[in-house]
DNA sequence: CAGTCGTTTCGGCCGCCGCCGAAGCGTCGT
DNA sequence: ACGACGCTTCGGCGGCGGCCGAAACGACTG
């Protein structure tokens, strides 16, 4: 019935998933879920390779149209190429192994719960705090889990109260859940994910530490989400700082 | 700030990826993709490759937790193992490049046209018919796409009058857009597309097309189908079966 | 204009991994 | 009990691909 050909037939799989095979650029990838462009000199030190190496596997990640490459002077900025990759990446990263083993140095060991605690995944809220907050939105109604994931009419007030609008249209699921790799809990992402991240930062609610994906909540942060969803203030502060 | 760490510090997405990362092992994991068990001699066929090559991939992807298997007299079948699993595998197939060349020969692109026509996807319907009936719950109010990806009232009613009962509670989501590799537009997956399959299969709407992925839509599938979603008989039918 | 720095290209080394065939083992049918 | 069949183990071959350092290029800095 089928020799062969079962290769040629479907999509390449293969050619996608060797991009991702690779230590160093599943590396490049998951510091790109960050949501921000790196330069290429960057994420060579990140990972603790040579400069040409980078250049090498930033290629291969370009070409294979995961990455998006925009050039200035003598820097070569990367980022993912758009939520369809970031999704894959998270995908990949639910399903893998827990390398844990015990931190290294003290100061990983506080990067990590800063981590656990409140960071980026792409371009919405993940870690303790993301997840508190999509919990808080199911239970006040606002959020839509039993039937599929999805944004009540509550919950479309509720943002608009915020000032916060969603781009309607487009082929993005305005609500997806993403599965935290830290809570091992679905938080909210999609349109309305990042349309709410976009907000925090714009008002002031959360701000980047340093340049990690880590993320804190502001005094600011803290009264808006307690009034508003009803977090406990202590969800909201990192236990030790 | 961070050396090599980075690569001990997130999850292993390499060791995932790899093991998809292989024509082979890809091939494996899009025949599954049709949610039924296979031999390990059936995949070795499929794909033309000795059984020996066949044991060791399989032992892969098994040890590493995306095949699920169960040993049967002197067969080992495998499936995927899991909805994440075939997840996985639809967005990498949504992301590969369109390997597209000519049917070889005119059995191979009577073959193609039939899987863009009806098949399964792991558990739920998808090509033409799949993407037609997906539009046609949207149409009607059945499904939300807007607010996200969500079952109305409506919906739930229109299920309950059918017979299909969703399990609620649960990880998996209700409804889930799954990208089509074909229609290149999504269609209905998650706990409720798969539920609606298993009806069509159980009433006798569809049947499968010898051992492919592919089904034929039945003469009461297409009564049925027109009857409750107003779906025209010309999509339902194959132009040259 | 010279120096610095980020990036790129090239050559070469080394290890990993997918492939096969042959042989062995367990299960099923006769 | 015997052969047929499905799966597994093993050894060996070959190729792909990641890594580096050296050298070149181009853009910015002073």
């Amino acid at each position: 019935m089928d020799t062969t050909q079962a290769r040629a037939a479907g999509p390449d799989l293969a050619a996608v998933a060797r991009l991702l095979a690779d230590g160093t650029r599943a590396g490049f990838c998951l510091a790109l879920l960050d949501g921000r462009a790196w330069t290429a000199a960057e994420l060579a030190r990140h990972l603790g390779v040579a400069a040409s190496t980078a250049t090498e596997h930033l290629h291969a990640l370009v070409g294979g149209g995961l990455l998006a490459e925009e050039r200035q002077g003598r820097h070569r900025y990367v980022r993912l190429a758009g939520p369809e990759v970031a999704q894959l990446v998270e995908d990949l990263a639910a399903l893998a192994p827990r390398r844990a083993g015990p931190p290294a140095t003290l100061s990983a060991a506080g990067r990590r719960d800063a981590l656990a605690h409140a960071r980026t995944c792409y371009d919405h809220l993940a870690g303790t705090v993301g997840v508190a907050i999509t919990d808080a939105m199911v239970e006040r109604g606002l959020l839509e889990l039993a039937h599929g994931f999805g944004l009540t009419a509550a919950g479309h007030d509720w943002l608009g109260e915020l000032g916060v609008t969603v781009p309607a249209g487009g082929r993005r699921p305005a609500v997806r859940p993403c599965l935290d790799w830290t809570e091992r809990r679905p938080h909210l992402a999609g349109a309305v994910g990042a349309a709410l991240c976009r907000h925090a930062f714009d008002a002031g609610w959360i701000s980047r530490v340093g340049s990690t994906r880590a993320v804190l909540v502001t005094a600011a942060g803290r009264a808006a989400l307690t009034a508003r969803l009803g977090l406990s203030d202590r969800l909201l502060v990192r236990s030790r700082a």
